[in-house]
DNA sequence: AGTACCACCTGACGGC
DNA sequence: TGCCGTCAGGTGGTAC
């Protein structure tokens, strides 16, 4: 489920992989995944050119062309790349390819359809374009803050919000509330100062720590909830039982007696 | 402003 | 075996 962290993992990808290469030709497999451009004008901005750099804001990819303009991956929530010899095979369920002079090919992958390849004059344009936030992870404690304190409503939903805070899904809203021990229904309002301020070095770690183990929860330390993120798991901190609940409509999961709901006394 | 619900997507999985 | 409903979850649209 691609969020912030495993984003930040593609991006290390590109850029050990398939930057400063010429693209010879793409192949577009399934057009449902180009998001307000034709295969033409894609091709036409791609082809004969190469990737300079690449940037992330919340879970896109924004990959600069030695052009100026920029190729935006989205990868919904079955996305990923691959780097491959074109001799070898393509992997299964991949949208679109792009092919380099030098033999290799960058696979766009994505099972489920879900994610979004456009192009974009500049990071702030495709910011506002989108309407998202500020990426989570570039955020100061003091405009977390801020953020937050006109804001109404769970807690979780505030940090999935794209629009408020770009980067957190769903996972990473229950692993970050987790580690700071919040209820995801904790009314934001309810939430001091101090609370947010804890809230938001715990969300700087979690994304540290995630990036650092590749986004793989098989890597995380024991005690994240990733890697039992399941209704009945014990906790792996307190030993409780792994709750799942549902909040503005999204399914989270939760342990009770780390994560207590808060009574109106608090 | 925030929530509820539907749609888009398809593979995995449990039930029968 | 194989059909079927449900779930996964990021996003976008609409209604309230």
């Amino acid at each position: 489920m691609p969020e912030l962290p495993d984003v930040a993992v593609y991006k290390q990808y590109l850029d050990s992989t398939a930057l400063h290469q010429e693209i010879e030709n793409l192949s577009i497999e399934d057009d449902r995944v180009l998001d307000g451009v034709s295969e033409d004008k894609l091709r036409d901005a791609l082809v004969g050119h190469s990737f300079a750099s690449t940037d992330r804001h919340g879970k896109n990819l924004l990959v600069k062309l030695d052009t100026g303009q920029r190729l935006r991956l989205h990868f919904g929530m079955t996305g990923s790349l691959k780097y491959y010899a074109r001799d070898d095979r393509k992997p299964e369920y991949t949208p679109v390819v792009f092919r380099f002079t030098n033999d290799y090919a960058l696979a766009y992958i994505c099972k489920r359809l879900l994610g979004r390849v456009s192009l974009t004059e500049s990071p702030e344009a495709f910011v506002f374009e989108e309407g998202l936030g500020p990426d989570a992870y570039d955020l100061d404690e003091a405009q977390f803050i801020e953020l937050l304190n006109n804001r109404r409503g769970a807690i979780k939903s505030a940090l999935m919000s794209q629009e408020l805070i770009a980067g957190i899904g769903n996972v990473y809203s229950d692993e970050i509330l987790y580690q700071a021990g919040v209820h995801p229904k904790t009314p934001v309002t309810s939430l001091n100062r101090d609370s947010l301020s804890f809230l938001y070095h715990t969300m700087r770690e979690v994304f540290e720590t995630a990036i650092n183990g590749r986004a793989e929860p098989e890597n995380f330390p024991e005690t994240y909830l990733t890697r039992s993120r399941e209704e009945g798991q014990p906790c792996p901190r307190c030993g409780g039982t792994i709750q799942k609940i549902e909040v503005s409509g999204r399914s989270g999961y939760m342990c009770p007696g780390c994560q207590p709901e808060l009574t109106e006394d608090d």
